[in-house]
This record gives structure tokens, sequence and C-alpha cells, in this order.
DNA sequence: ACCTATTCATAAAC
DNA sequence: TGTTTATGAATAGGT
């Protein structure tokens, strides 16, 4: 409305986000005011800032005007909503635009809808794909490291798991394992699945797998 | 606010009245739906008409900002009439839906609110970003392009009609110029200013200048 | 509902 | 936050 049109979508910038809120927060309550003496309406307005401020006004009292909805709507509940058209076609009407908004938001930052742009705007938007994109990428190296070292734990635990079992055979492990030798691994994970041998090796095994998985993944 | 100026008093004449109840409750809801989306308030506007028709408009549902006021003023209700509450118009509920899926998306593009999100999950959205990107930055460089080409044209004029200057040229000029040459230059532009012996090309000068911005812009 | 002269609101800069 | 200024928006009055 002023020096530059502004697209009415979220500022980015947290202190001329909070600068503009200032003001057309202001702005707003003189024109609520002025519509409640001009035409004598019954207005209330309640506005949360982002940071959960409470900004109020209510031309007779906030409680009575509450109220006084409550009451309208379930009159109008009882009467059908034939009634309401208007209403419903005001609010709906400013919720359609929200999602229409959004929706080209979305687009834009798809790719398309971009010719009514200018050269501005344009590296605005790819400065926001950039932050956007390296912030996902840092969320999910993350995840996958997370995922990794939960994966190298339970391969852990799965081998300490099994040096135990071998250490105290069962009688039919000792019958197929024939003349195998105990050797003992240390901690270290084997660099591959080897021979026929570990076919025994069940946890290896599925560590292995899930190993085979994850890589696939990424 | 327009044709003239008006009192903020009651309006009389009832017609008038109700046409700039119309108008200015049109504008109303419509700024308080600009401060809710640029500065991600949560806002709630109702208003009565001297006829009491009723009129609302909550940024997220009524009911959620009247109970978050409620809790905010620790001016708790016992009784009262909140139960009837719940029922909220059904097409205004599936577009705000609509509406909060989307902010969802775009926070996650943003880089936002991706913790709830599987490996699978941040991968796709990585890829989006990075398709979104390439298509922005094409865009980008096009119109980039574009308008370093339609320098160069103009430049290129410029250059053209300096030509034609020179060899007609003014008492003025001839007098400025004194003993400088009137080379051919082909149509291939200088690729610096060069001395001071460019100071009556303007076009040129112009042309280098507006570059320069360009390049700064970059 | 539409038009337009005029006032109002406000984005940017400080 | 307040002030200033240039400009986009809202709107009073008219049709």
């Amino acid at each position: 409305m002023t020096r530059k049109r502004i697209q009415i979508k979220k500022i980015d910038n947290i202190s001329s986000r909070q600068v503009t809120f200032s003001k057309r927060r202001k702005g707003l309550f003189k024109k609520a005011q002025e519509l409640s003496t001009l035409c004598d309406a019954d207005i209330a307005l309640i506005v949360f800032s982002a940071t959960s401020k409470l900004f109020d006004y209510a031309s007779s009292s906030m409680q009575q005007v509450i109220e006084r909805r409550d009451r309208h709507s379930a009159i109008h509940r009882l009467d059908g909503p034939s009634n309401q058209l208007q209403v419903e076609n005001d609010s709906n009407h400013i919720l359609r635009k929200k999602v229409e908004d959004k929706n080209r938001e979305l687009r834009q930052l798809n790719g398309e809808d971009l010719h009514g742009l200018t050269l501005q705007e344009l590296q605005k938007l790819e400065e926001v794909l950039k932050r956007g994109l390296a912030n996902v990428s840092k969320i999910k190296d993350e995840k996958v490291m997370q995922e990794i070292n939960s994966l190298k734990r339970k391969g852990a635990e799965l081998l300490e798991e099994n040096q135990k079992l071998k250490q105290v055979p069962s009688p039919i492990l000792v019958q197929r394992q024939s003349s195998e030798s105990i050797v003992s691994r240390s901690s270290n994970l084997p660099d591959e699945d080897g021979g026929g041998d570990t076919s025994l090796n069940l946890g290896l095994v599925y560590f292995n797998y899930i190993s085979f998985l994850l890589v696939l993944r990424l």
C-alpha cells in the first residue's frame, strides 16, 4: 500500500514482520472502531501476535458479542444452512482466496507460474528454495546418520549375542557346526559375508540385509 | 475517505449507512485476513450489523481463538455455551483444513516442521526442492539473458545514433570534439570506457551505467 | 454494481 | 517505537 506493493504472504524478515504487525494492527483496530461507530455495528476483534501477545477490542463487551454469536449460530443450526448463505459466502470467499494464494505460492516454489515475476522476485524465490533445500538436506542427513548408528548398534548387539551363542552351543548347533573353531572376533564388524560358514549367523545376515536396504534408499 | 472527508459518527441516512456498512465490512475483513497472513497472527473478527446480521471470520477457528483469549485473560467462565460451538460450517471446515495443509506444506518446503517425516519423505521433499530450484534458476537465467540482450540492443542503437551525430556535428559538438577523428566502429561493443574521449558518447555512458547496475544485481 | 476523485493507510527509510 | 514520505488502497458520493 505504499512505497511498493507487497504480496500477501507471510513476511520472512522477522523485524519487518513485527513492524508491519504493529502498523497494520493499529489500522485494523481503527477501522473496526470506525465501522462500529459509523454503522452502529456490534464488533469484537481478537488478535494474537505470532508471539502470542493478545490484543482485543469490542464495541460493547467481548463477552456479550461472543455470546450473541453463540446464540446466533445456534439459531441458524436449527434453521438450516440456507439462511446464512451470506455469512458463509463471506468467510468462504476469504478462505477460498487464501487457498488460491497458497496454491500459487506452492506452484511458484515448484518452478511453475513464474512468468509474471520480476528478476528480483525470482532471485528471492531462488534464495528461499536454496535455504529450504539446505534445511531439508540437513535434517535428512541427520536422520540418515541416526539410522546408520542405530543399525550399527543393533549389529554390534547381534554380534555379541552370536558370540555368546557360539560359546555355549546348543546340541543341534554343535552337530552342524562340526569342526568350525570358535574364534574370538573382537567387536569389529566383518567386511563381507564370507563363505557359507556365516549361514548360521542369522543376526549378522539380518544386519547385512538391513544395511543393504539402507544403501539402496540413499 | 474519498470524495469528501466524513466524520466518524453514526451515519443518519439509513441507506447510505447500509452501503457504507457493506463496503467497510468487506475492507475490514480483508485487512484482518491480510494481517493474519502477513504476520502469522491468529485473528477472530465478529461483526453484527445494526439489523443483527452476523458476519465473522477466524484465521484458525473461532472457538479456538475465543478459548485462547479466555485462557489468556485468565478469566474463565465456568458455565457458558461453549459446548454448542463444536458445530462449524462444513465447507468452511474443509477449506480451513485445506489452508492448514497447505501451510504445513509450505513450511516443510521452507525446511521447518520436518521432524515427523520419514527418511523417504525427506528424500522426496529434497527432490521436489531441487526440481523447483532448477526450474526457478532456469527462468531467472532466461530473464537475465533477456535483459542483457535488451541492453545490448539498446547500446547498439545508441552507438549507431552517436555515429550519425558525429557525422553531422552540431556547432557546439564541433567546437568540443576538436580533432577527434570519426572512426568506423562496426557493431562490436567497446570493452571499456576508454579515456576521456568518450565523454560525449552519452549513449554509451548510459549503456555502461545500466550494465553496471545489472551486474550489481546478479 | 461500477466509477473516480480524494482521503487514508502504510512500506520503506531513517 | 516514532516520524517522514511516496505511493498503493480504500472508499464517499455519484450514476
